[in-house]
DNA sequence: CGTCCAGGTCTAC
DNA sequence: GGTAGACCTGGACGC
């Protein structure tokens, strides 16, 4: 394997691009599944095959990882330093969760490869990339409501780059809840500009840290899709939209389609003809526990060249 | 410069 | 239970 760039990178392994049925993983699409898969600390690279992100180790310490796409499998480069064997595995760890690779798409495909819309995606399309905690995707789904995505951006980069643990190159992780919660009024208002949000997210962000709140185990496949979703409407902050999206992005959960001010027009568009949200529900309806996900690649079918 | 609105949500009827 | 209004912010528009 070759070092991604001149610089301190040292190998960390392979991995399968293989979902937990044995289905294909299409990385390009996988770097390119939704809007929130971009933000800092996550970075792809022009061709969209290449995944530079940086994890947080604990203790304020974080490590940059870079994850560089080939034919059914892909590298992990790690950046700075040697690590320890046991950090190195949880940063492999890490990646594969953000991969979603435990998560098992071929009873999608079953269903997809019957709609000539959609069989395209049993190529590997439908894998969203999460990010390294339910926390950090509840966070950055707060940041992306009723605001333009420049300002989506610019508030989910002042809590990477002024609150997240350092890798020591000068990029920093996505902070701990104990970060979020620690910065003061001051810091929302004045630096990240987040407006009404930021109260939403220090009362989450003390929850988390007082163990009140176990946003975590939302991730327990045992609980009901109903249930989960109950608990995140209760968060303040996050509604119908925001709850869906984090169900469907950082939970696997992707029964019900996201219906927002984004994906109505745009389905409309690609239909040719307008579109009721009963109608929508009728179409994917035939995807029972995949409905979202099929509604949101045949929205996205166009974000990446075939 | 005022108004609208961007991948909404909360509160009060 | 369903529906107005307010809400931080800032970029895009019309006047």
């Amino acid at each position: 394997m070759e070092p991604p760039e001149p610089g301190t990178w040292s190998p960390l392994g392979e991995l399968e691009l293989r979902g937990a049925g044995g289905e294909p993983v299409d990385l390009r699409r996988c770097l390119a599944s939704h809007g929130v898969a971009m933000l800092p600390p996550n970075q792809i690279d022009e061709q969209g095959l290449r995944l530079t992100t940086t994890l947080a180790l604990g203790e304020g310490r974080a490590r940059t990882v870079s994850l560089i796409g080939g034919a059914g499998r892909a590298e992990l480069w790690l950046a700075g330093g040697p690590l320890g064997e046991d950090e190195a595995g949880r940063l492999r760890s890490g990646v594969r969760h953000m991969l979603a690779l435990d998560q098992d798409l071929s009873a999608f495909y079953r269903l997809a490869a019957r709609d000539p819309q959609l069989s395209w995606c049993c190529a590997g399309a439908g894998r969203m990339l999460r990010s390294a905690s339910v926390f950090e995707d509840v966070v950055k789904t707060i940041c992306t409501t009723n605001c333009s995505w420049s300002a989506t951006v610019r508030m989910v980069s002042a809590l990477v780059g002024e609150l997240g643990a350092p890798d020591g190159l000068g990029r920093h992780a996505f902070p701990e809840a104990e970060g979020l919660a620690g910065a003061g009024e001051d810091f929302y208002r004045g630096v990240a500009r987040a407006g009404y949000r930021g109260a939403y997210l220090r009362a989450i962000s003390r929850a988390v840290v007082a163990g009140e709140l176990d946003l975590e185990g939302l991730a327990d496949p045992s609980l009901d899709d109903d249930g989960v979703r109950d608990r995140l409407l209760a968060l303040p902050g996050v509604g119908p939209y925001a709850a869906a999206h984090i169900m469907q992005t950082s939970l696997g959960r992707c029964r019900h389609p996201v219906l927002d001010s984004w994906t109505r027009p745009t389905y409309a568009r690609l239909c040719g003809h307008r579109a009721t949200d009963r109608g929508i529900l009728r179409r994917f309806r035939r995807y029972r526990d995949f409905q979202g996900l099929a509604f949101w690649l045949f929205l996205t079918r166009d974000w990446v060249e075939e």
